[in-house]
DNA sequence: TTCATGCTTCGATGGTAGCCGAAGCATTGT
DNA sequence: ACAATGCTTCGGCTACCATCGAAGCATGAA
């Protein structure tokens, strides 16, 4: 029964935490319940056969997101009757510094700007996106090509792909992933836009005041 | 939480008991859940706790409905979510085998013989259904008066409507309710096809050998 | 009053499910 | 190749809670 899975205080919070529309780990599922990971694995198991969550493996990553707004609609409904009668959870905020801004995922650029970029260049068509899978428009490479001298041959690569949509870890939301998204990263060094974060194991990227502003002009979007 | 407390079968059953509308007492609910009043008495204050139900008392019984339509659309809501995983709630309430078979639901018939009663005449449009709402059809008003000699001048009822959807704790699903729903129950005893059970308080239906067979001679669908 | 019915509270029991430690895969990084 | 990380599976332990018997209050009837 659904109502016995949502019941349990534990999965109540997983869900809980899912009810923002982004996409976690089932490693902060576990901390959010505050549970270790491996009794937070026999819970998701358990969500995602009763339909109420939906993995996306990601590396050694397992992101889990509700699965539709169904799913949303009745738990706010569970919530809005648990308000009624006094027993509120509270819901406590993402609490990330300015690695949200921009950061190193494995090779390419995450967080907010890595979102952004890719959102404007699917809207400029540069990309074409359909679910996971990216592909590069011929505008697309024009637009490359022109701005940023990346040409298509620096990008091939006997396994890895191109272009790939990869779950971003603080804005629950796809950047580019593949060769290009590592290929930017690396002319965005190279053009001194940006770089990585002095202090070891951070994954932090600093963006120069001139970086940032040739960055907005290629890939801002209007409300920046 | 809310959703824990849907989340016992017990209480789920007596839940979906209530969602037809009407108010039903402490021991109804009992028998509905297939446990003990005391038992019963200690779901229905938690329930009464969370707000799901209200009590009513009158005399010495003490009827319970759900508190609002909030309520009974929530449930709704977890029942779709049930409904499209196929993850149909598991049926640890009544032991009684001979229970979910066939028996009383106020005047007419309910378990499994009445929902297939219900989905017989259904398809071979005996009578029309939307939603609650359920309508005899002139093939069915002809195929009543055929076959078991029921006018429809028998079925007319000041307050009460001929037909009505009634769901069904067992099954989880419509069967017949109303004066058409009383009468044909009414009528299967008078041709000694089925009576209810000796034993005092209990709302087991037994059929006959003959009986049974009559019955599936009309109701009966084509996988039995 | 006395009895019967409906419901509740109390106490004890048992089954179930959440929980974690340890170990096993899978993926990635060096 | 090896190590590190993320997640899963397995086994056992424990705590919770549904369940029922027995007894205690109510209300209504005789």
């Amino acid at each position: 029964m659904v109502a016995s899975l949502v019941g349990d205080p534990a999965r109540a919070n997983m869900l809980t935490a899912l009810m923002n529309g982004r996409a976690l780990t089932a490693s902060e599922l576990a901390q959010e319940a505050g549970i270790t990971p491996q009794t937070a694995s026999s819970h998701l198991s358990k969500l995602e056969a009763g339909g109420l969550v939906e993995p996306e493996k990601q590396g050694r990553h397992r992101y889990y997101r509700l699965t539709d707004d169904d799913v949303a609609g009745v738990l706010e409904g569970l919530a809005g009757l648990a308000a009624r009668t006094g027993h509120m959870r509270v819901r406590t905020g993402p609490k990330d510094p300015a690695l949200r801004r921009a950061r190193i995922c494995y090779d390419h650029l995450a967080g907010d700007l890595g979102v952004q970029m890719l959102d404007t260049m699917r809207e400029r068509n540069l990309v074409r996106q359909k679910k996971q899978d990216i592909e590069l428009t011929a505008e697309g490479e024009r637009f490359l090509a022109k701005h940023l001298q990346i040409s298509p041959d620096m990008l091939a690569h006997p396994r890895r792909p191109v272009c790939k949509a990869c779950l971003d870890w603080s804005e629950r939301r796809h950047h580019l992933a593949g060769t290009l998204g590592a290929a930017l990263m690396q002319r965005f060094a190279e053009l001194k836009w940006a770089s990585r974060d002095a202090t070891p194991g951070s994954r932090v990227v600093n963006f120069t005041r001139a970086g940032e502003k040739q960055f907005a002009a290629l890939f801002g979007n209007a409300n920046d």
